[in-house]
DNA sequence: GACCAGTGTTCATGT
DNA sequence: AACACTGGTC
């Protein structure tokens, strides 16, 4: 195997000049950078700059003098890409990266509303939850509206409420047609009213309050129509409805803004949370976009790889029309491995990334991918018996773990002692003699009185009463201890004072959570020193409260009297609000890690934006990838397959993708059958590293029984091509061992054939999966169907083919 | 009210 | 298989 020199084939060099800006760069990528500055649409390929396009159209812009840093917006989805973004163009031109509205849906929306909280009718130190957050307020809403739980779950009924604000409707603005909707209409609204109280806003609302400040405040839009003469989109496939109305709100159609919108429809994979690839035509129609630019020149990927994702998305039906080329030759052919269980699957996709490894791969540059989290377990765990170093991202975040979110409950509280959701973390934790009853009486008085917990428990007397004046007078002095300290001190003295540091020092198992709350420190201080709490967070620049911008039509409310913006850097925030926003914008990374050479596994969604030059996708099975849960609706099938593309298109150099034929889901073990999608690649481009194999006791099983009883075994099939070289008929052992297996039990217990049906005298009819082992040790696994899977002892249990 | 053991539920994807 | 929730006991 040989793999192509790195660096110089695949990646060109950035450029650092200014001069050199629109060096190296292709016809199409040229176009596109020096658009003329109307409504554009780019339909950018994977692999094909998308990035790079922007972020030169950018430098271009501005290098060119049609536009000032504080005159263009540039808005991504992830906070991974708005930051590569402002990396990117800090390297191409000196200008301050930190002051642009270059961020997040989220996080621009975010900076607006600390601008304009008053006139978006919020507190000034807001907060926002996260979805756990916000499922944890719906729950107390349901609880307190006294609804039954189980009709109304709160993880439905948050998910209702978001698609509601998605769509920028309140409570009043749903027509409910039943019972059912009127109820969760009713629960919006409560649930409205308690953030509204609380002082928090969910992720949907930051949006949503934006777009309608926007659209009901009209010298507040005018003002920024006028200061936004370009806009730019990142990944406009994902927009929802209410961002693509949001960006209409900055730049009306009519007026003609310069909005540079691109995307890829082949890469729409959010679908389920509102997106609207739609949005992707409509913004053509509207903006009546004179030319859409095409990036199908592919930059990353060698030709096999480019071949199979071409193929694949060709079987959509709904695409605005693109082919990936490449100069690249056709590269090594994207091999697939047929493994007998998710555990050996793992075991060789390990063994086959240490032969990479070997070969001069950089681990980092190892991607292993998967549909859904559940499926990482097994891969780590035969990682960490390796000793590989690996990093999984997504999961359980940094931010999201429990002794961080307590002590980040904590801290929010002494900026904010109304936000229940983090009264109710930690108000009895560690323990301090706070019950359910006490919780339950203190909770009825703040409903009646419609205050917070906080503020309601002077009214709940009694024993219980007594501990929760202890704890609001923990969190008052503690507020009071604080006071002017660095956020570092501010957070080295909540863990101290509330208990939290003491209680997990005591705990036998509290070592790595006290690491992780050390870690929490750490990452207070890196936002204070290497990112000047700015980004998303804060750091309204100066200019943004200048008098000027207040004379055109900003009431003097914009300019709180209770704050003086910091006359050096603008912001208006303290150190510790600013940290609390950024840790519920920013879930970060697992840091565990970091920066080591590992190997890096994620999910296909978390994998999209990011190349390798290997990458393995693992668990291609009917009913895992593409999901079961997608397979009810034709659109759902598209996206899977739209996912799929999104995973090939990740590799550079080397593509693997494998399958299971048993895999252990909710602690039972399931059989799959390979995924359709196999039989839309082409099969030119595919090097099977086992034998094929339609399904189970069929196809390759059966042929090779057949091969076997004729005496010649697995040799007659190398001849034949269907195994391509013993070297790696070494992989499928456990499937040929099985086999033979099989059949001297078969031979033990006369007629007992794999695939074929059994009976047994307690369960019944069933299927025979495995026979394994012989004589005494000789077992058969069969699924019984209603009485599930069972491996059984043919010693003693009675089984009796059925024909 | 704290703590433990046993039971039930979830594993789609993210800001 | 891992975790959240429930009910019983001290």
């Amino acid at each position: 195997m040989h793999l192509p020199p790195q660096d110089d084939l695949f990646t060109a060099p950035p450029a650092v000049e200014s001069q050199g800006l629109l060096k190296n760069i292709n016809p199409e990528q040229l176009a596109a950078v020096t658009a003329p500055a109307e409504p554009m649409l780019i339909l950018a390929g994977a692999g094909s700059g998308k990035t790079r396009v922007l972020t030169t159209r950018i430098a271009w812009l501005m290098q060119t003098g049609q536009v000032s840093p504080g005159g263009l917006m540039a808005v991504t989805f992830t906070n991974k890409a708005a930051k590569e973004m402002q990396t990117r163009l800090g390297a191409m031109l000196p200008v301050n990266v930190r002051g642009m509205w270059i961020g997040t849906f989220h996080g621009l929306c975010n900076r607006f509303l600390r601008a304009h909280w008053k006139l978006a009718g919020l507190p000034q130190g807001f907060q926002i939850l996260d979805s756990s957050d916000s499922v944890s307020a719906i729950k107390r809403v349901i609880k307190a509206m006294k609804l039954d739980e189980e009709r109304y779950v709160a993880k439905q009924v948050s998910w209702f409420i978001a698609s509601a604000k998605e769509e920028a409707q309140r409570p009043g603005d749903i027509v409910p047609h039943d019972e059912q909707t009127r109820t969760m209409v009713a629960i919006y609204q409560a649930y409205e009213d308690q953030c509204k109280r609380e002082g928090v806003v969910d992720f949907a609302e930051l949006m949503l309050r934006c777009y309608e400040l926007l659209r009901d405040n009209k010298p507040v839009r005018e003002h920024y129509q006028q200061r936004f003469q370009h806009l730019l989109v990142d990944e406009f496939q994902d927009t929802n409805k209410l961002q693509y109305a949001w960006l209409k709100m900055f730049a009306p159609p009519g007026r003609q803004q310069a909005v540079f919108a691109v995307g890829d429809d082949d890469q729409s994979i959010y679908a389920f949370r509102g997106a609207r690839v739609g949005n992707m035509v409509d913004f053509e129609r509207e903006y009546r976009v004179s030319r859409v630019i095409k990036l199908e020149q592919n930059y990353r990927s060698f030709g096999n790889i480019l071949d199979s994702a071409n193929e694949l998305i060709g079987h959509n039906s709904k695409r605005l029309g693109k082919n990936l080329r490449t100069d690249a030759g056709p590269g090594e052919p994207v091999r697939v491995y047929e493994a007998a269980s998710d555990f050996a699957e793992a075991q060789w996709l390990i063994e086959e990334a240490q032969a990479l490894h070997r070969q001069g791969l950089a681990r980092k540059e190892i991607a292993v991918l998967y549909r859904s989290n559940a499926q990482s377990r097994v891969i780590e765990s035969a990682l960490f018996n390796a000793g590989i170093p690996y990093r999984v991202y997504g999961g359980l975040r940094f931010f999201e773990r429990a002794e961080v979110k307590h002590a980040l409950s904590y801290l929010r509280l002494l900026e904010n002692p109304n936000d229940d959701t983090s009264f109710l973390r930690v108000v009895n934790f560690p323990t301090r003699g706070i019950g359910a009853r006490t919780i339950e009486l203190l909770q009825d008085a703040a409903r009646a009185s419609g205050r917070s917990l906080y503020q309601s428990v002077g009214a709940v007397a009694g024993k219980g009463g007594n501990n929760l004046m202890a704890f609001t007078g923990l969190v008052d002095s503690t507020r009071n201890l604080t006071q002017g300290l660095t956020l570092r001190e501010i957070i080295e003295q909540v863990l101290e004072t509330s208990g939290l540091a003491e209680f997990y020092r005591n705990d036998k198992d509290g070592a790595e959570r006290l690491e992780n709350l050390g870690e929490l420190i750490n990452a207070a201080e890196a936002f204070v020193t290497q990112e000047g709490f700015g980004k998303d967070a804060v750091a309204l620049p100066v200019d943004e409260l200048s008098p000027g911008a207040i004379a055109e039509g900003f009431p003097a409310a914009v300019a709180p009297a209770n704050f003086t913006p910091d006359a050096e850097t603008g912001e208006i925030m303290s150190p510790l609000a600013a940290f609390l926003t950024h840790a519920s914008l920013e879930a970060g990374d697992n840091q565990a890690q970091a920066g080591q050479d590992a190997v890096q596994l994620m999910t296909v969604h978390s994998a999209k934006g990011l190349e390798f030059d290997a990458v393995f996708i693992t668990g291609l099975e009917e009913g895992l990838f593409p999901h079961e849960n997608s397979l009810t609706d034709h659109d759902g099938v598209e996206e899977e397959r739209r996912l799929m593309y999104v995973a090939i298109t990740r590799a550079r150099q080397r593509l693997y993708l494998c399958f299971s034929q048993t895999r252990m889901l909710h602690g039972q073990t399931r059989y799959n059958v390979k995924s359709r999608f196999f039989d839309e690649l082409p099969e030119g481009a595919l090097k099977w590293l086992t034998p094929r194999n339609q399904g189970f006791g069929s196809g390759f099983a059966k042929e090779y029984q057949d091969a076997w009883s004729r005496g010649s075994g697995l040799k007659s099939m190398v001849g034949a091509g269907r195994v391509e070289k013993p070297a790696y008929v070494a992989a499928p052992v456990p499937r040929s061992m099985k086999a033979a297996a099989a059949e001297k039990v078969a031979a033990e217990f006369g007629g007992l054939r794999v695939g074929k049906g059994v009976f047994h005298t307690k369960f019944g009819e069933g299927m025979l999966m495995t026979l394994e082992g012989t004589g005494q040790d000789a077992r058969a696994q069969v699924n019984f169907g209603r009485h599930g899977m069972k491996w059984l002892a043919l010693s003693v249990a009675k089984l009796t083919p059925i024909d």
